[in-house]
DNA sequence: GTTAACGTTGACGTTAACGTCAAGATATCC
DNA sequence: GGATATCTTGACGTTAACGTCAACGTTAAC
């Protein structure tokens, strides 16, 4: 068995592959989020580092700052879990999981009054004195009502 | 009929309650968010006034910023869709819905992981080195391996 | 009538997450 | 071997969303 050759990526081929700046992967690693290779000063990334890189773009993108995402990396790599206790990370871990279901119940109350909005903007129409009204009852709209 | 005289509340009733501070709703009232009455100089908060920041504030959870917002309640107040087309606004509207719907998903997929390493945590014990292995398998846990 | 509690408007400070240069090393192509 | 491309490390700039004063007005209590 040999191993095979794992390509690598420059912090460019990188960082367009995910869609961010080189610059933006050297915060990363100075917030020490993630750590490549080296050569001589050049950064090497793996495929190790893409999928790291992608978890953490999940996260941004659910909302957590740089620094959370540290912390639950850190909880991943059990360098913290060897220093504090595991039920210290399990409560940590399970934490994390209910603030993301409450902010799921948030998008989902979210997305219910969007549709309903929409909905409602579809069987709407301009009167003629250019105020909108509803297509079949013909009841204006006053700001707020639809909050 | 008589009108109920509906209570109002200061800056820093409705902050407190929300969990803010009056600064914050100084801040939104500058960004055009909320416009509550007047008197004389001091700000009078009604109720239409605290649906309103209680849909900002679930807003600003969901990951929007202050500026997206405004868009969004722009659509609602129909300001702006008097002045833009209808179709226009149905469209924001929607890509809305399904930018909400793309971090749902994400939202559930890190949920899964977190919780699937919950477990593993769980079945994780020391071995004599004071490595972690897996209390069944006696694996040993490297790094980025639970990624 | 003055102290206290609460309100107001500036205006500058702060933090996060990068952007945006500048200045230099290194490698490659022709 | 000079141009070009791509990398590096500082280091300062920027934006958002407020925090944090300062300086001042206004009711309510005593």
């Amino acid at each position: 068995m040999r191993k095979t050759a794992s390509h690598t990526y420059s912090i460019n081929e990188l960082a367009c592959d995910y869609g961010v700046t080189p610059r933006t992967l050297r915060h990363y690693e100075d917030q020490g989020l993630i750590s490549p290779e080296r050569q001589g000063q050049t950064r090497i990334y793996h495929s190790k580092d893409r999928v790291r890189l992608a978890w953490i773009l999940r996260a941004k993108r659910v909302g957590f700052s740089l620094h959370e995402i540290g912390e639950m990396l850190d909880l991943y790599d059990l360098g913290d879990g060897r220093k504090t206790q595991q039920s210290v990370t399990l409560e940590r871990c399970r934490s994390r999981i209910s603030a993301l279901e409450a902010q799921r119940d948030d998008i989902n109350a979210t997305i219910d009054e969007l549709t309903e909005f929409c909905d409602l903007i579809s069987n709407l129409t301009r009167a003629e004195n250019g105020e909108w009204v509803n297509r079949e009852t013909g009841e204006p709209l006053g700001p707020y009502s639809p909050i």
